[in-house]
DNA sequence: CTAAATTCGTTTCACTTGCAACGAATAGTT
DNA sequence: AACTATTCGTTGCAAGTGAAACGAATTTAG
């Protein structure tokens, strides 16, 4: 990020790893999201993508497999999968859209409910320890430096191709 | 980050996905993984284990495949497969050290070199590509947040389990 | 000097992931 | 109305990943 990058045209610029962007959010990523992993797999048996699914459907209700494509970035395949965990263990339930029968619509059960409602404090309280060092300003100041940086890279997706899935790792 | 956090504390609160710091930085770091493979792979067929393993053994000269686990940050399972492929397409060379013969030498060859001084470019035109609207002291701000949360990351880790620091997960 | 413990790197295996192909349902076209 | 194209969600399959086990080499302890 800060580096030399005046240097002459014929010989190799350096790349130190270290301060190579791309790599610090792919490393500093990873981390964050297998500790925050660990505490909803510990706790209450979810995954990543599982909880996901319950995030989105808790905080804005019965959607379709497809819409909940779009809320979460993740790929069809694994809310499929991620919805058929759920549903075996009864924290979704999953029927058929009268109006149109290709679809299938979600929605948090009673228990699932619950169960959401207790994983959002840790989430939250796993969030907020992460940014406990960061001043007020230093979190707004994060927020906008993120938002400029998710739209350089949305702009770059739908240049090549409009893939662009997140997943857990 | 900048979310209503102080409501009441008996109905649960909401955890809107796309403001949620885990997340963003996933869906972020994954985009910016995905695009910038795809550079790797097209131009050189290169996957980004090798090309990690490459920039280091370009920057720092020969090492070991322990050493390389440190630098990288990845598994040494993946060091090691991705010295074998680098190994098959001759970019490195692998010998046992004399001085311990438990431990190989991964040193590039020149041919190994030549592509090394060929990707770096690329990867920095990339990370410029995706810091490209950012000023030069937002620019410094991200790299102080990063390294905040980095920080932050750090000690939760070392704090839970004393595994291998050297790890991606 | 021998035996146990540790370190290094590889291999094996189980698991996750996403692309491609698929059947089912719907929309659009002639 | 019939035929094609598109959309929805699932399943098959191939690839990547890391934990655990392993053989080989070295270090430590007795």
């Amino acid at each position: 990020m800060t580096r030399s990058r005046s240097a002459n045209k014929d010989a190799p610029e350096h790349l130190v790893l270290e301060t190579f962007l791309p790599y610090r959010l792919s490393v500093l990523a990873n981390r964050v999201s297998n500790a925050i992993a660990q505490d909803y797999e510990a706790g209450f048996g979810l995954r990543v993508p599982e909880w996901r699914v319950m995030a989105v459907l808790g905080r804005f209700g019965a959607n379709t497999a497809t819409g909940l494509c779009h809320q979460t970035a993740m790929d069809k395949v694994t809310i499929s999968r991620a919805a058929t965990t759920l549903l075996a263990r009864k924290f979704i339930t999953r029927k058929t859209d009268p109006d149109d029968r290709r679809r299938t619509i979600l929605e948090l059960t009673a228990a699932g409910q619950r169960v959401h409602d207790e994983i959002v404090p840790v989430a939250l309280a796993h969030e907020a320890d992460l940014l406990h060092t960061l001043s007020q300003s230093e979190r707004a100041q994060l927020d906008r430096l993120l938002t400029k940086l998710q739209q350089e890279t949305e702009v770059t997706a739908s240049r090549e191709n409009v893939r662009g899935a997140a997943q857990t790792r």
